[in-house]
DNA sequence: ATGTCGTAACGTTTACGA
């Protein structure tokens, strides 16, 4: 099974350059973040021509996530528990039933929290909270658990290719570090590390101050995988090579493969 | 020179979020 975690940053500006990708690279399925659209409007038949459901959680203008998925999907859920007064699309999830296994995948747009400190670092400290409670309930269930999306957290200095530039930001300060860690030490596994090591693996790089050509970049977007999740794992890939097509998103797509 | 995008709206330009 593949999953395949893309910010893409306005489904109306990747109106190609995502069904380009989805063709190439045949996730099973693809969480998809910052799809910028109400439900209403995200373009499903594109996705459905092509063999997916497609399951939105959306709003206007901003936020919002989906799956896609050619596996069979079961008991859809949106919106991260915690806060009923939290109007922000950036949660879903949902069961895959793969040829062999079940696996719960949830896919998720952590906040950004710029600036720090502040009310969106609060509120981005209070959302990782949030998800450290799913997790530990999801880690409850002993099954195959997949948690991945934008998680706008840089884990280590090695993760980005300016660690300097980044030690005042919401994505790199300590507090956000530990909250993220916090999610891993329950006994989530970080699947891109458990298969590479080293520095130099990014998943993003800003459209300002030709960040891409000097290859300035951050590595935020991540595969959480529980015990059960870990013990399947095949491989981890970034798709770096999106980054220089016509019209790119800022982040790339990252996937794990899973013998499910 | 905060240098780029994407989206929304009292829109052909500005504000906001990232």
């Amino acid at each position: 099974m593949k999953i395949a975690s893309f910010n893409i940053n306005g489904i109306k500006a990747r109106i190609e350059a995502l069904p380009a990708w989805l063709d190439e690279a045949e996730p099973d399925v693809a969480l998809l973040q910052e799809i910028k659209s109400v439900d209403e409007n995200f373009p499903r038949e594109i996705f459905e021509d092509r063999g997916y459901n497609v399951e939105t959680h959306g709003q206007k203008g901003f936020n919002g996530v989906a799956i896609l998925s050619k596996l069979p999907l079961e008991d859809v859920s949106r919106g991260l528990p915690g806060d009923p007064e939290d109007e922000q699309a950036r949660w879903i999830e949902a069961t895959v039933m793969g040829d062999k296994t079940a696996v719960r995948v949830c896919g998720l747009y952590l906040p950004n929290g710029n600036p720090a400190p502040g009310p969106k670092y609060d509120y981005k400290l209070a959302w990782m909270e949030r998800l450290r409670a799913r997790a530990q309930g999801l880690l409850a269930s002993e099954e195959p658990v997949v948690m991945a999306g934008d998680y706008n957290i840089i884990p280590q200095d090695e993760d980005a290719a300016r660690p300097e530039a980044w030690r005042k930001d919401a994505l790199a300060l300590p507090e956000s570090r530990a909250a993220f860690r916090r999610i891993l030490n329950i006994g989530f596994t970080e699947a891109f590390r458990a298969r590479t090591q080293g520095p130099g693996h990014y998943t993003f790089w800003d459209y300002q101050a030709g960040a891409w050509n000097k290859n300035d970049g951050i590595r935020i977007d991540h595969f959480l995988l529980s015990p059960q999740a870990a013990d399947l794992l095949t491989d981890c890939q970034i798709d770096k090579d999106i980054r220089a097509r016509e019209k790119p998103s800022d982040h790339v797509p990252i996937w794990i493969t899973l013998d499910a």
